[in-house]
DNA sequence: ACTAGATATATCTAGTTTCGATATATCCGA
DNA sequence: TCGGATATATCGAAACTAGATATATCTAGT
């Protein structure tokens, strides 16, 4: 199990706001479904990361009401805050991708080291 | 400049160590010379990180006093802190490269979403 | 000899992030 | 009516981050 650190859960959450407005509890199940539950995002993590996404304008929210089928119309019943990504959120997205690209990259460039540029020094001046 | 988290410092200074000893200073020179300056870990990050691999065993250290051409031999002179990686260091490089990898072709499954998968909700029951 | 800038390790502090625990409340099947 | 799943949210301790600060040596230029 791999848990998501605050950069990656944004770009994951993202990613999944980006196929279709969704909610917490289900983005959550959703990101561990997508990654046969090697991602985990607990709702401590989320709740804040979806607050400060929706503070930095990349979601707008919506509140929903689910009744149950026979409850009282005058309970409140369960609710339910809906993240749908914005305009801004989609830019922001497709930034989060490319630096990631980047970041792969570059990454693979260290633990990837083309043959033969082993050394037992740093290569600088000692 | 992409600033290296923890995570990823921790790989990229195993990384570096694997291709031999080396110290503070250093490894931080050569991380930025090898990302061609796009990844940068400042000292007050990389002290800790290294005291941090020293405490769990994964990198054994040396002092080394290094002695100006016409200096004084009775001087202290500059010290440096050498960094091997140990075994125990070479393993948890591997397993923290078998991560990353996990991570990026999960992380890929997020951001290059197969065609057709697009959905309105969330999937889950509402 | 003096000086500036690079080399070198390390800590301090304030702000942020993390993560399990906790709190509240509803829905649904047995 | 009870337990487990659904659903959102905060709390607090610990860890982490990043710039500033501290100390000291080396090297090149003047």
């Amino acid at each position: 199990m791999l848990t998501l650190k605050q950069d990656n859960s944004e770009l994951v959450v993202l990613s999944v706001l980006a196929a279709g407005a969704s909610y917490g509890y289900a983005i959550s199940k959703d990101i561990a479904a997508r990654s046969d539950g090697h991602f985990k995002l607990s709702a401590s993590g989320m709740y804040p990361l979806l607050t400060k996404l929706e503070k930095n304008g990349l979601v707008t929210t919506d509140w929903e009401e689910v009744k149950a089928a026979g409850a009282d119309p005058d309970s409140s019943g369960r609710r339910r805050k809906w993240y749908t990504l914005s305009a801004k959120g989609q830019k922001q997205l497709e930034r989060r991708i490319e630096m990631h690209r980047q970041m792969q990259s570059i990454l693979d460039g260290f633990v990837l080291p083309a043959s033969g540029n082993a050394h037992t020094e740093s290569g600088l001046a000692g």
